[in-house]
DNA sequence: AAGGTCTTGAAAAGTTCTACCAGACCCGAC
DNA sequence: GTCGGGTCTGGTAGAACTTTTCAAGACCTT
């Protein structure tokens, strides 16, 4: 929280509490409220407040209080408390100071859509999202949400149904408009980051990405990075190689970690065993996988793309009554919170998500500026060691 | 910013790609197009169209056709184009077509801003949500993203940063004013939905609860029940009490699980021993308390009250040496994805969380259009038998 | 022919921001 | 001491784009 320009909207710090009705302070008062045809901004509202419960809802949104009317009980132009309402800076301390105790009288609030009309600016940024089971996405999306809203910027969610084309398409047309002041894209999947190819959004665009190279406008974790590591960390163990369960298809972070499995096992010379298929990314498909990989006794070491399928291999291996590490090592992707209770704990690589979302959100935002800007740095990925992993029995 | 005064008139993007401008099919076209000045809609605008991949942006943004655009190019009325946008029935068939031929020629897209000024609707519902680290209010934001969607619905996040009573207050301000037609809270917290009382939003609000009373605008679980459900399912295997890590204090999952556990056992005449308390809702906590049970040899049944405690139970028990489900029983709550792939499989309590998004939405549709309604039922919990219960070893 | 219904159009309303202008004030210079 | 120029503050006018309201015209039915 913290920061913030103080000059933003309304919420500005605690305004002088008690003392009488501006009015009497206000000189030029009168004369502007007659200017105006003498519509009673003081009362008018206060009164009219409480009919009933119910009829409160529609009374407070069809008679809120517009700039005018705040301007009228200041004594000054609409135009100046538009001035102070934006945070501009040239304003005098005292006219400033009396705007705001009035906006707080009247209980004003800005009309966004007016102020989106008449600007050209939304304030707002898009977030499209493929589902919110997978735990990347969720975690960078609260990081989104908090890092605009510390910059004055509301999140507009919307989620991609399916991965059929033309509904990833209604997606990003339902956001496309002037909805938004910039999208950020977290659906690290082949076909959504190609449909973006062809469409032209009219704002700012940042992606997430997994293992793809440094770019301008795409945040993106050095996966291939992670998995070699993984590997490499199995093969320094004493293993002869690593089996992998890959993510399902069209996910980046699928071939991501593929690929770096691949790399590394190829560095050192080692045979590459074909990696299982998967169908999504739940423990339940780890557990499918892992009991084919449980049946044969060469296997040693194995990559889970991710937590749950380690979860799930973990299990079959020892329904198999093979232990974990004992027999085989066991290794997972992503970190989950419940990770170091796993049992055993998992050996997993760690991906700051919430990270993602902040720097996504400052890379469209300076983009909206138009700062210029480099490419945004690759995020690296951490192994973390815990108690799935031990060299092969001998 | 760059572009503006240009954008005034002549601006309208690239129509007809191949084929005659409509023109030849429209009789009312040319008086018409006369009418205002021969502003050429054809040609003129398709050069300016391209001139660079960087100014693109700015321009398709600042140089958008409006209604008054396709009015011009269909040959009908700017306020006709308004009712084929907005759907209204009663427009010749003929005319719709020729309308929405203009439409797709100029790509033109209606103005939300505009549109919700004119309206004082935004076609948007907020979401306030508190953290999104806990499985049920982000399961339940997908369903409302979903369904919202599919009723032409936006949505709108706002996280929680903490349950500093002013943040959440500011939270809520921050969606208040007339930037949605309605709202969801997903904050099942004492706390947020007591500054709820005093707040006034001038819309719809429905929240999610937790062991509250069915309501008209709150949709809630029964889980004082499920927790009924859960002692019922220790009882009868014949175990004597059962011990409970409770949540965080201020959740109401918290308290209505407790409650259900109290009630049970107190209905059953069986002694209650204190709950065992938590910070969070994470498996560190249940691995923490989990240690201090795990040391007393009378405990034979645990319900945690969530699935993350449960493993940290579990694996606290399973350090000391204590099996499950053979000398302790242990039960979650949530069910959460991988709970059948912990080992032994967790048994727990399944809650419906992405039925609540869509229960929520629907409700708040329903209060847009102030249509009447009673209480939303409650959601009946179901008890999940999996694999970490059994009869006390005697 | 009168009365209705349906379709279409013209004008006003909705609220804020931007651009531009005018006056006040301050400074140094004459 | 006063004048010119620059700076700062506040004001006026108009634009942003759609929906709503009301009225008029076309066409059909009784």
């Amino acid at each position: 929280m913290a920061v913030r320009s103080t000059s933003r909207s309304p919420e500005v710090p605690a305004p002088v509490i008690g003392g009488a009705p501006i009015g009497g302070a206000l000189p030029a008062l009168s004369g502007i409220a007659g200017d105006n045809g003498g519509v009673s901004t003081t009362s008018a509202p206060s009164d009219a407040r409480n009919p009933n419960g119910r009829g409160e809802r529609l009374a407070s949104r069809s008679k809120a209080p517009r700039m005018s009317d705040v301007a009228r009980l200041a004594g000054v132009s609409q135009q100046t408390v538009s001035r102070v309402v934006r945070g501009a800076t040239n304003v005098d301390p005292d006219i400033r100071r009396r705007v705001q105790h009035a906006i707080e009288q009247l209980r004003y609030r800005r009309n966004p859509a007016a102020a989106a009309l008449a600007s050209n600016r939304t304030m707002t940024i898009g977030v499209v999202s493929f589902e919110l089971s997978v735990l990347g996405p969720t975690v960078a999306l609260y990081g989104i949400s908090e890092e605009a809203r510390q910059h004055g910027y509301a999140t507009r969610l919307v989620t991609l149904a399916s991965l059929e084309r033309k509904d990833i398409r209604a997606a990003f047309e339902s956001i496309n408009s002037d909805t938004v002041d910039g999208v950020i894209v977290l659906a690290p999947l082949l076909d959504a980051i190609s449909v973006l190819d062809d469409l032209d959004i009219g704002v700012p665009v940042v992606t997430f990405q997994q293992g793809s190279q440094p770019s301008p406008n795409s945040v993106s974790v050095d996966e291939v990075k992670g998995a070699r590591m993984v590997v490499r960390h199995l093969l320094d163990l004493g293993h002869k190689t690593v089996w992998h369960v890959q993510g399902p298809p069209g996910w980046m972070a699928t071939s991501a970690r593929v690929q770096g499995w691949a790399e590394e096992l190829g560095a050192a010379g080692c045979f590459a065993p074909t990696p299982l298929a998967t169908s999504d990314w739940s423990a339940a498909e780890g557990y499918r996988v892992g009991r084919e990989l449980a049946a044969r006794q060469d296997v040693t070491a194995i990559f889970a793309a991710n937590d749950p399928f380690a979860l799930g291999v973990i299990k079959a291996l020892d329904e198999a009554g093979r232990d974990v590490p004992g027999d085989v090592s066991v290794v997972g992707f992503d970190d989950v919170k419940e990770a170091p209770y796993f049992r055993p704990a998992l050996t997993t690589v760690r991906l700051d998500f919430e990270a993602i979302g902040h720097i996504a959100v400052g890379r469209v935002l300076s983009m909206i500026k138009e700062e210029a800007e480099g490419d945004i740095p690759l995020l690296e990925p951490r192994l973390i060691l815990r108690d799935t992993t031990a060299p092969p029995r001998s």
